[in-house]
DNA sequence: CTGTTAGCGCTTTCAT
DNA sequence: ATGAAAGCGCTAACAG
């Protein structure tokens, strides 16, 4: 209004300026951008959406925002909507915390912020919980698969990268191989990953042993020596930071890797991915699949297509220092 | 409404049994809350800010959510704005992009959306962009100095950092000491942090180098080889990171640490916090900075008190394995 | 304790 | 090309 009347105009003039829709003689338009610029003006959001019912908005929820998992997620999704013309608002779970509740606090949040489409990204909310929310408004999952009628998802591909770390450590030469393994009740996506390195390694022959992550996780420097000890060569962990954890037991314990044991990570993101580790690991490629995820959900949103899709982002090997050849 | 026919009062008892104000029948009272279950009502945010002029929601700006630093940040403030009764919705800039007209985008975003107040992070877009928004809601600028009349900080003192890194590379019997520096314009906190390192070995006798960032940047392995050569036996970094990519540059050049050069970081954040690299670094409290940011907004907000203020955030040390005694 | 009424700041027909 | 008026879904007095 203020800026209607510094301009000279009705306020249908300024909206229609200001949101770019109807027609506006050049001069008058420059008019009202100008005034709008000289008072700071900002589109109230709420009114605009509120009237509009369009807000151009998309909504993503991460569990944990300190995580560089969901970070990078985060990045490649704002850049691709800022490309697509949409906005992004992100809320988070707290962090560490494994409080469904909050989660759906901020999953409501976003739905009561109008936000045209959700993505959800989280390997620990079960999907029942997000199936309310994709009723209200189209959702799309990342960074984890998920088969429901209801919403698309954009996932890495767990078992290629399972079977291709595997492979390698296999073409290593190793023959006695320990995999951690992880519930599927703990993470969603680091299950399968484990599932598949135990399977295609029995598969080509090789004599696996699984370890509960328990067992891994209480007594760390007891394990890797007992796995060297008994002539284990090989050491499959689930993501890269575990691979640390378990290098830092192993220094602990006076072994070295790969000499003493190989080991190998999963996820392949900065900053772990430096050089100066030389991590073998699978690389995640996030930036994928937060740029695919958003254009599913806008491609629904536009009206393009509507029915359900799954996108599997196939990842990719990292040799690194930290798996070799098996001593004799 | 729906929720309103469907308990068989008016719309306007479902508003106060909603929104928690005003007194309501205990049975009134549950059965609006079951319809709005049945229902799967969220209220309409926009609706409701628009008519209460509250909206109990801070934006938080983060300039690269894929670096750690920020996400670290971005947690401590959802946790402790959660505890406050608010809550936090994000924009954030492209990853890695420079451009400041994305970052002023994404403060517009959150001033439309009727944020109650700001939170911005970032080292990067220059305060001068910040205080047009700051004019219009209760800012804190978190993350970094600076004096404005009308905006808060909470930072991390760069000075008492860039101090305590330094006397303890000097206690370490280090008197010949290269110190990477970043220009200001770069970086609003590697400069001073760098600029404090520097002057503080001086001031203790030591003899000190600084070296362009430029210069380290281009021929990592030459200036490393190059100090050793000359009798330097410490080089201080800004970062955790830059003090990786030394590290790398060394073992490149077959040099160790700390035998050869003693080498500092700066951060001490997950996941490079990790004891295998054992960095000599500097931690930065950011989930202090980032629950005294929201507090301080709060706190604001709340009418406790509207004067501006400065929290500066003292880290602590991390000795580490990359820094040592100097060889004879 | 509950219903009625008047906007909040915009967009959007529909006239002009 | 512009203005006037209705109304988006809620909350906040105010009556009842």
């Amino acid at each position: 209004m203020d800026v209607a009347r510094r301009a000279g105009v009705s306020k249908s003039v300024v909206s229609r300026v200001l949101s770019g829709y109807g027609v506006v003689a050049t001069g008058t338009a420059a008019r009202v951008r100008a005034a709008g610029e000289e008072l700071g003006y900002v589109t109230n959001a709420m009114a605009r959406g509120m009237a509009a019912h369009r807000t151009r908005t998309i909504g993503a929820f991460v569990r944990d925002a300190s995580h560089p998992f969901y970070g990078h997620l985060l990045s490649a999704m704002q850049q691709r909507a800022a490309a697509l013309g949409y906005r992004v608002v992100t809320t988070t779970g707290a962090a560490g915390s494994f409080a469904a509740a909050d989660e759906r606090r901020a999953l409501e949040t976003l739905v009561g912020l109008q936000v045209e489409g959700l993505i959800v990204c989280t390997a620990l909310l079960p999907i029942e919980d997000v199936l309310p929310f994709a009723k209200r408004v189209p959702t799309v999952i990342a960074g984890r698969p998920a088969t429901e009628p209801t919403v698309s998802t954009v996932y890495v591909d767990e078992v290629s990268g399972g079977r291709g770390l595997a492979d390698h450590v296999w073409s290593l030469g190793h023959r006695r191989v320990a995999v951690v393994r992880i519930d599927r009740a703990v993470s969603m996506t680091q299950h399968p990953r484990g599932a598949e390195m135990s399977r295609r390694l029995r598969e080509l022959g090789a004599e696996v042993e699984d370890l509960p992550h328990a067992r891994v996780h209480d007594r760390p420097r007891d394990v890797v020596r007992d796995l060297v000890d008994r002539g284990v060569t090989a050491l499959m962990t689930p993501t890269d930071h575990y691979a640390v954890e378990v290098l830092e037991a192993m220094a602990d314990a006076g072994l070295r890797a790969p000499e003493d044991l190989s080991v190998t990570g999963y996820d392949g993101l900065f900053p772990l991915n430096t050089p100066l580790l030389g991590l073998t690991t699978w690389v995640q490629p996030l930036d994928v699949v937060g740029a695919e995820a958003v254009s599913t959900l806008v491609a629904r949103l536009d009206g393009e297509h509507d029915g359900r899709s799954d996108i599997p982002v196939r990842g990719y090997l990292v040799p690194g220092r930290t798996a070799g050849t098996p001593r004799a």
